[in-house]
RNA sequence: GGGCGGUUAGCUCAGCGGUUAGAGCGCCUGCUUCACACGCAGGAGGCCGGAGGUUCAAAUCCUCCACCGCCCA
């Protein structure tokens, strides 16, 4: 650690991340700190990294993800819990297979070139390296997961989990393997999951035809978007309702150009008021249209292949690509007069998701989940609290989709991926899965008939497939292991809301399922996009996609997670990209710097201690201000983070570090220090100390930098390293609300010098003299006795406290706080009196803070008719505001019925007011006079 | 068609029942003040998308409307 301790006097003026972030990753990686520790009996703590696909290199979006649960383990990992945030990589089958077929196309070979072995072993190579990158990609943002821990899909054990659940839903009967309807991306040459489908509106047309009734005179018109499909039609359907053709139900027509009869049936799915009414079935290739098949005991024509060309069945049209033959098909129908007319129609046509290529839907032999006996126990869980969700609106989304959820077609027509564990017996045609209780051994006989002629199915799992077992696969189920009985349920899924349906709900269903009704996670907490700056969303394709690393060698990994962290991505909502945020978050980083070389310049070799809690009574007013008020942001962090709400809490640090400590608390000790008091020291170190440990999370680096060069100066030392110190608690006993009050005082009295001088123009190296006084007023002590004993406790306290106590004590703060002050608005001479009578009248600007008269004298010439413009319009702007509170204050309703510190506040707020119009009367007395 | 968000300062966004609505950036005025010009001090700038309603009290809750965006069919 040597070489990251700077010696003092030696702390470079600007924090320059470069340099630093490096040593220090190290140096939490060497030293073990991102391993969990298993002896602490504490509530273990866990996220699953979601896993990147192995196909390139992390995003804007994985920086986010990794910057919110980075905070979220750092955060549980300081409080003592043993912490496991566990890395790892995702296969994603059809992206890795199409970005390295498209390198091998480069060298002019395809897969079927090399063959399934050898184009698998160029797979694996290219995954090596990008596993690598991601790695490197993440240590640079500093996350602090579990290295040793890390998993990719096509692990071994993932492997295993894979084939167990296979098995076990297979012989569950919650898988099988049918002819049914899928979605089918002519390019990739596989099946696709509806979720793997984009919709997109694309201008279109209906085209009207007419389809010749078979028994006698007249037509049946159809519209239809997609007339290509036509000729494997096997019927045309009506609305049974519909009274325009309820008597042709039964009836055949003719299909023009085939020549094929169609029945005319009736099914209620039709809409009366879509196209004509009149809807022309194909089920071969239209998802509702299948449906509606089924139901009629229609046969199917599959009329295109599998390459989107036309098949036999397309008869003249045979061998034509599907968008060529929709031209020919409706040249012919146009010359052969069935087309009745042509409309502009928008509808959305599917696309394959990896490469937009439009979707053909296909009957085909395929592999399903059956997803309803899954999804009942994925709503209960939500239902009944064990899930929940951040931000709670997901769970209605959630919950629509798995009420409405359709099976799930899991095989994939690919070479990279878990290949299906199921064999096919040459011999008998039986079908073969492994036994539950013995998932992994690849069988050797057909257990029907013997036959030692197996061939394996040739296809893969859908990525999903695996990626929905993460949060248990990844701990080493099925088998029954410490890290499975410790982390599971994990306690929080992290991820963008995107993928809700892909992953989240799926590995709600499968964890549900595999785990034995055990939830994988307690909270899913969904994060928003990051948009580029004009708000499109990034993608390759676009060109638009943010390289993290650019950004972190610009702004530093500490200015980016922080402005990432409290963006409104961060709490569910979409975000541009902004870089003045980031500009922002790297001067965070640099004030905090400069802060600490500050305090940690100042202290020197003094050791010192944190001030307790009985102690800090004693202190001066400002250290017990400063330490309730950092005591307060203790309490909020920790209660907002407990909440999700990451970029709050770190706004609140952000405020409390910038505003309070450093603008004022820093300034004030100054004076102090300089004076040759050293007792402002404990306090600087104390509230530098804690916020540090507030910040790592946020910030790792330039806090742990910060903090191995302030501990040596720190009696009490609980750890060698911030990332394992331990986080601050809240201790009611330190909010000093008097304090917090008074500190208000000097604050605006300071304030409003200042105001004055550059209101008037002061040069800022001349001092102006100023003369200060607490709000008090003889007047009022004199009928005080009487006006007490009319009234309640609360009330009598408040009076009190406000007529007597206080002016008594901001006199005495005043006095002792002069020399600040007096540095803090460069007034001097500065005279504090006991009241505002007492002061001398001479000319001068003036002004008045909250009943706080306060007189500051400069030495320049004053425009009297200004200034009194100047008084009597802030004078209306008081009696308005009286007005409103006395309206308020003698409304019987508002009495009775708001709470009572609303009311006592808004009487103070009256007793501020009056006192004020009172003091600005009698200023314009003094200046008319 | 069903659902979900959003509309607040010039820009990007907080706030989501209780003072005179906030921040960052930008803008204006002044500062090489012994931690920091990645800074300091001061300032300007908002009928909180529109219309009703609930409430003692409404950017905040409800209803309707307009526009923008997303998801699902």
């Amino acid at each position: 650690m040597a070489n990251l301790t700077n010696p003092r006097n030696e702390i470079p003026k600007a924090y320059d991340p470069k340099g630093v972030e490096g040593p220090i990753y190290d140096m939490w990686e060497e030293r073990g700190y991102f391993q969990p520790d298993l002896s602490s009996d504490k509530q273990a703590f866990c996220i699953m990294m979601p896993p990147p696909n192995v196909t390139g290199e992390l995003h804007l979006g994985h920086a986010l993800t990794a910057a919110i649960e980075d905070i979220l383990t750092r955060w549980h990992r300081m409080q003592g819990e043993p912490t496991l945030w566990l890395p790892g990589v995702d296969h994603a089958g059809i992206a890795t297979q199409v970005v390295v077929e498209a390198n091998l196309a480069k060298e002019g070979l395809t897969r079927h070139d090399l063959g399934r072995e050898a184009f698998l072993e160029r797979v694996w190579e290219w995954v090596e390296r990008h596993r690598d990158i991601i790695d490197q990609q993440h240590k640079r943002l500093g996350a602090s997961c579990d290295w040793s821990r890390e998993r990719f899909t096509m692990d071994e054990g993932p492997q295993r989990a894979v084939r167990a659940t296979f098995s076990n839903l297979y012989h569950d009967g919650l898988i099988y393997r049918g002819e049914r309807i899928i979605n089918w991306c002519p390019r990739c040459m596989t099946a696709l999951s509806d979720l793997e489908v984009d919709h997109q509106d694309v201008r279109g047309s209906f085209w009207h035809v007419r389809y010749p009734l078979a028994d006698g005179d007249g037509h049946l018109t159809i519209a239809t978007t997609r007339p290509e499909t036509m000729v494997a039609d096997v019927a045309v359907a009506v609305n049974p309702n519909d009274e325009r053709y309820k008597h042709l139900i039964g009836r055949e027509v003719v299909l023009p150009i085939i020549g094929r009869r169609l029945p005319v049936v009736a099914d209620e799915a039709v809409d009366l008021a879509t196209g004509t009414g009149a809807l022309k079935i194909t089920p071969g290739h239209d998802p509702v249209d299948f449906k509606i098949g089924q139901r009629h005991g229609l046969p199917t024509i599959v009329a295109i292949n599998l390459d989107a060309t036309m098949n036999a069945e397309a008869g003249p049209y045979n061998g034509m690509d599907r968008f060529e033959a929709r031209k020919a098909i409706v040249r012919d129908l146009e010359e052969q007069g069935f087309i009745e007319k042509i409309e502009p129609h928008i509808h959305a046509i599917g696309h394959c998701q990896r490469c937009r290529t439009i979707v053909e839907p296909i009957v085909s032999k395929q592999w399903f989940v059956k997803m309803e006996p899954l999804a009942q126990p994925a709503l209960a869980a939500m239902r009944d609290g064990r899930i929940k969700f951040m931000p709670n609106h997901y769970e209605r989304i959630y919950e629509h989709w798995l009420e409405n959820i359709r099976d799930w077609c899991i095989s994939r027509q690919l070479w990279w991926g878990h290949r299906i564990p199921a064999w096919y017996c040459q011999d008998c045609g039986a079908l073969i899965v492994p036994i539950k209780e013995d998932p992994t051994t690849d069988p050797e006989r057909c257990t029907n008939c013997g036959s030692g002629h197996l061939e394996q199915d040739p296809d893969v799992l859908d990525t999903w497939f695996s990626s929905g077992l993460w949060p248990h696969s990844t701990l080493g189920w099925p088998e029954d292991t410490e890290d499975l009985r410790t982390f599971y349920p994990t306690s929080v899924m992290e991820t963008a809301y995107d993928i809700l349906f892909f992953w989240v709900a799926r590995m709600i269903m499968m964890g549900l399922y595999n785990m034995k009704g055990e939830v994988p996670f307690r909270t899913v907490y969904l994060h928003g996009l990051i948009r580029d700056e004009k708000g499109e969303k990034m993608s390759k394709s676009r060109g638009n996609v943010v390289d993290p690393l650019e950004l972190i060698d610009a702004f530093g990994t500490d200015g980016v997670r922080f402005a990432l962290a409290t963006g409104a991505a961060a709490h569910g909502h979409d975000e541009r990209l902004a870089r003045d945020r980031l500009e922002s978050g790297r001067n965070f980083a640099n004030k905090l710097w400069n802060a600490a070389r500050y305090v940690i310049t100042s202290l020197g070799d003094e050791v010192v201690e944190a001030p307790g809690a009985d102690s800090a009574a004693e202190l001066p007013m400002e250290d017990r201000w400063i330490l309730s008020r950092l005591n307060r942001t203790v309490q909020e962090v920790q209660s907002l983070l407990s909440d999700f709400q990451i970029a709050e809490a770190g706004k609140k640090l952000y405020d409390f570090v910038w505003s309070e400590y450093c603008d004022w608390y820093i300034e004030m000790s100054k004076v102090r220090l300089r004076e040759g008091d050293r007792s402002p020291l404990p306090v600087l170190a104390h509230v530098l100390d804690t916020s540090l440990r507030l910040l790592h999370p946020y910030m790792p680096f330039v806090t742990e930098m910060i903090w191995q060069n302030l501990k040596s100066r720190l009696r009490v030392q609980d750890a060698e390293a911030l990332i394992i110190a331990s986080w601050p608690s809240w201790n009611p006993a330190l909010t000093d609300s008097l304090a917090e009050r008074d500190m208000g005082v000097i604050d605006e009295a300071v304030t409003a010098i200042r105001f004055i001088r550059a209101e008037h123009k002061v040069e800022a190296s001349q001092w102006v003299s100023a003369y200060l006084a607490p709000p008090f007023n003889p007047d009022e002590i004199a009928d005080f006795t009487e006006r007490l004993a009319g009234e309640t406790d609360g009330i009598r306290r408040a009076l009190l406290e406000d007529v007597i106590n206080r002016p008594k004590r901001l006199h005495t703060e005043l006095k002792r706080l002069s020399s600040a002050i007096s540095t803090l608005a460069r007034a001097r001479p500065i005279e504090i009196f006991e009241s505002g009578e007492q002061m001398p009248k001479v000319q001068g600007a003036i002004d008045d803070i909250g009943g706080f008269p306060i007189r500051v004298l400069i030495p320049i010439v004053t425009n009297t008719e200004e200034m009194k413009e100047k008084l009597l319009k802030e004078m209306g702007e008081l009696e308005l505001q009286v007005n409103r509170l006395k309206e308020r204050l003698t409304n019987k309703e508002f009495r009775n019925k708001a709470p009572a510190h609303v009311v006592e506040s808004d009487e103070e707020r009256l007793r501020d007011a009056e006192t004020r119009l009172q003091t600005l009367r009698q200023r314009l007395a003094e200046l008319s006079g």
